[in-house]
DNA sequence: AAATTTAAGTCAACATAACTGACCTAATTT
DNA sequence: AAATTAGGTCAGTTATGTTGACTTAAATTT
């Protein structure tokens, strides 16, 4: 439409009778969630990369170290399905879990082509130790944003995940809350 | 909407007088927005990046030339300081951003050593088109937010910036606001 | 029962984006 | 004049991803 960046106070002349979006929308507010969306997960991932580094793993490890503690029983392929990367990407970090002793395979008993993947008890650990973390910086954004902003947090985020996959995302949230998996600290 | 596991509505009998934080920062709550923001993050990046695999370009690129063109005139340093990488590893993308005619780097007036980073005409371009991608997936998850959440996600996005960088982070938003850089699709 | 498909693993080569460490130039500050 | 700072550069390394080709074993289809 028009407007430069934020709204009002500019020149009146050619700010016209456009008002079609709610002044939430304008290109300014998108354009800082963006930004901000940025340095969100600059820092999110940046404390347990940390935290990892003196371990010799990196942010692929967490991503799968995470995923399997948080849906224990996962099979490769959904695994696969969730972070959009090539098995022989996963390989290599996953040999790596195994052999470290944080992952284990079993094969399914329905289908006993699948390797199901489960977070040892060190592997367990080390998960709810770096979810700690990043719990902890949840809470105190939550806290700074009002805590009755929960719900609409989840669905901004939710929003953000791409239409085709939103379903699926959801069905695996799902799916933990009923199991109740990595209940976290106070579990 | 979408909720996995809010709050009310199950068994009424287990939910007991313990309630000493807010409800809404329960681990499961917590939990899911971790996650939440992993799937956000992939498909906010994914689809971009998508884009600009045509150009040969990665999503290092689009960083660079994103703040750039948000923050006209920046200093290398200060780029540095806001992705957080180290000069060399910048020097090689911003390298083939400047060979590929899309920023231009001009000495500074009051301190000629500095090299000031400006998008070209068709990095403007292309930054605009990029980020316009992207404000229609915020604007759609807005939508879903309800319009209103825009001030608590934001507050929540801030709130995930380490402490240390708080401040800088809103000086940057603050600065770009007033200066009205890279208008968007209509500019 | 044989053929096909699927889940997973593996080997090899490669690309990108980060890293460390050492060193250089030019401009500014002390 | 000396020291510091902004930026650039060379060389080597690591982490994480990619294609493509091929294998095995279990399930499914015909």
């Amino acid at each position: 439409m028009s407007l430069g960046s934020s709204s009002q106070n500019l020149a009146p002349a050619d700010r016209a009778p456009t008002a079609p979006l709610p002044d939430e929308l304008n290109p300014g507010t998108l354009t800082e969630l963006i930004e901000l969306l940025f340095f969100a997960y600059r820092d999110f991932t940046g404390e347990v990369d940390a935290q990892l580094a003196d371990l010799s793993f990196g942010r692929a490890h967490h991503r799968v170290l995470y995923f399997v503690s948080r849906h224990p029983g996962l099979p490769v392929a959904e695994l696969l399905d969730i972070l959009k990367i090539t098995k022989q990407s996963l390989a290599r970090v996953l040999k790596q879990l195994v052999d470290g002793g944080f992952i284990v395979q079993e094969p399914g008993t329905i289908d006993r082509r699948q390797r199901l993947l489960y977070p040892t008890g060190e592997g367990a650990r080390l998960a709810s130790d770096l979810t700690e973390l990043q719990m902890r910086r949840i809470a105190v954004a939550l806290e700074r944003a009002g805590p009755d902003a929960a719900v609409a947090i989840r669905a901004f985020l939710s929003g953000m995940v791409s239409p085709g996959d939103r379903d699926h995302v959801d069905d695996l949230l799902l799916a933990a809350a009923a199991r109740g998996a990595l209940a976290g600290p106070d579990a």
